[in-house]
DNA sequence: ATATTTCGTGAACGCATGTTCATAAATTAG
DNA sequence: CTAATTTATGAACATGCGTTCACGAAATAT
């Protein structure tokens, strides 16, 4: 393909501002109150400019989430060792994530909220890479059914959305606390595979 | 109080009318996509009618999640009787609150859009009726961790929030399921109470 | 060097929506 | 019954924002 052409490589350049701005006018502000003039301006643009490489803001909108969960997603299989057990794969998957998220913030926070018209876990589902992220946890999930790490009188879909409600509960707990003195998101990979696995009762 | 004069009843009447008509818009089109015209329409008032009776939308927004909010407490609080346990009174919140919202779809729909925001904003957390809420929750998780229900190495407050989103997910959940054949909503109340006391592994 | 094509710009446009307010209808007071 | 007051109405207003497009600049071709 003509990737390598000066044209083309502009061409992401350009792609690459405006995702950046959008990103983090997105997540301060939310989708709705996001506006175009903003990103551009943030992104150094003029309105027009943005139109010039996005239909409209929609598309924009979808076009950086896909980006974003397509980097997140890829970085989680990069990891994943070939025939690593259930257990393993859970954990692999949740040190990814938030690794991931800890340097993502700005995606972390349009990927927990907007929930302004479809829910998130709907929209999730119905993009290409929202199914893709469906089907490796719901892959994943099953196949701690049968190595009976996961019980299977639950259904494997509802446990996927739990799955990633509490993720999505223990990383937005954790980005609240005061910045200072604060630790590192990684060291919540334990308390998240416990919630899941072993609840709150004792051990 | 004159809360008994035709006035005042008429005036309560008008108020209701606003509510429900705002509460379906909210829930089916979420905050910033409902429209007061649309609102007074439904509601079969003038647009300045729904001014009469609340200042702005977000006025009328606020006022509707406290009132909802409100009758969901006291439905919760009248029904739980005195000197009960832990372990009771989680199951007894559990139950009253999914009594509430199978009759309250709407306000489910808003409470959820809200819940995210909760844990972002922090919006509901500075109303009263909010503020409310999470004393109760905060009361009773504190109370299972001194009755060595909840193991005392959780966070008071993220339990309380991974409880609500257990709680959240598992109503969606059922909310998407087809309307046929579907069976009530009390039904979940040991699931939910599970996932967040044992987790998904063997039991 | 000139013509042609592509790209960048931001003022202007259209539309949606929250809010106001002059006017009218209804209610209450005198 | 009439005047005064309260309440209801919805056209009109103000604002904000997504989107377009005529124009000019820059790059490319001739």
């Amino acid at each position: 393909m003509a990737a390598f052409s000066r044209k083309e490589r502009d061409r992401q350049l350009r792609r690459a501002d405006i995702y950046r701005a959008a990103e983090h006018q997105f997540a301060v502000r939310g989708y709705h109150r996001a506006t175009i003039r903003e990103i551009a301006k943030q992104a150094q643009y003029a309105i027009g400019t943005v139109y010039l490489h996005f239909k409209d803001k929609d598309a924009l909108y979808l076009s950086l989430f896909e980006e974003k969960m397509k980097v997140m997603m890829s970085a989680i299989e990069e990891n994943m060792p070939a025939g690593v057990d259930a257990k393993g794969r859970l954990e692999i998957f949740v040190r990814e994530s938030l690794a991931y998220f800890e340097e993502n913030l700005d995606f972390f926070r349009i990927f927990v909220s907007e929930a302004d018209r479809l829910l998130m876990e709907v929209r999730l589902k119905r993009t290409p890479i929202g199914r893709r992220l469906n089907k490796y946890l719901m892959d994943t999930i099953r196949q701690a059914q049968e190595e009976k790490v996961i019980s299977k009188d639950f259904d494997t879909e509802q446990v996927v959305d739990v799955f990633i409600n509490i993720l999505k509960t223990v990383v937005l707990d954790w980005f609240q606390e005061g910045k200072k003195g604060k630790r590192s998101l990684a060291g919540k990979s334990d308390l998240i595979l416990r919630y899941l696995l072993k609840g709150t009762s004792g051990r």
